[in-house]
DNA sequence: CTAGTGTCTATAGTAGCTATAGGTTCAAGG
DNA sequence: CCTTGAACCTATAGCTACTATAGACACTAG
């Protein structure tokens, strides 16, 4: 393989930045590239495609552990997809309960807004709300994490 | 202020946990509670309903830093209540993008999980979409925090 | 040959908690 | 009065997923 990109191009090719690239690389996610007589790291093809698959999986809301799991999938490729369909499906349902969450969230911050008609403090409609939750119209709040 | 409640007694009384009360004390959101004989933190009906405050924008999704300054703010009725309303808005705005983020992947999402039918990861379009973001409909992802 | 940019390692910081270790205090039962 | 067990104390480390810093070395253009 030609390896041919230094870190700051592998990371302007894929939108990472470079520390995040040193990052992946120290927690295994990536491999350690070959280096150039003066130690400096030299990437391929492969590794921008394997770096942009993390990115993307990334964007889309998978965490790490589910990466590194994708990650492991994709290198099998006889292997069945019924995992991989797995890990996507549970990141659906996650995505979907978050919307809920924040739409709830979000019912009950524009009601706070509106019903704040300007005024002092004292009879903020907004700070009554935070100050007691049975102001409040939704028992939904997010869980904390 | 007869100041009664124990910690734990806090804790349950706010749905906050134990080491969550002595971190924000730490981070100076709640004061210094008076202490008992032996030590112990004792806190009233004040400290309970700043916690209670606390939780619920939290639970609302405001940042520790957000809450702080709502806490100021509140602490001060004669205040007008524009700077309350501000950072209300801000939050919704908050909101409302990070629903538009969310349902954009849930689209992406549902729709690798419906070209999945079963067989081998070598054509999984999962895997495939994941590596190629030319593949995806969206250019909507998340921004990464 | 030099200036400026890129890269190297190692380490600390971010948010917002949560968990642990090793000790002290308190309330109830015998 | 004494013991047992839960709750409390402080201090510190760990979590996710990065981001930022410091101080040194490598590389490239003029």
């Amino acid at each position: 393989m030609t390896a041919t990109h230094t870190i700051g191009r592998l990371a302007r090719a894929t939108g990472c930045n470079v520390q995040t690239i040193r990052y992946y690389e120290q927690i295994g996610l990536l491999p350690e590239p070959i280096r150039s007589e003066g130690n400096q790291r030299l990437y391929g093809q492969t590794d921008i495609d394997r770096l942009a698959f993390v990115r993307h999986s990334r964007e889309l809301g998978f965490s790490l552990q589910a990466v590194r799991d994708l990650l492991s999938l994709a290198d099998d490729p006889d292997k069945s997809c019924e995992a991989v369909d797995t890990i996507a499906r549970s990141q659906l349902g996650d995505v979907e309960r978050r919307i809920a969450s924040l739409q709830a969230l979000k019912r009950e911050l524009t009601r706070m807004v509106q019903q704040c008609r300007g005024g002092s403090v004292s009879d903020c409609r907004i700070i009554a709300v935070l100050s007691d939750h049975s102001l409040c119209q939704t028992d939904e709040h997010e869980p904390l994490s």
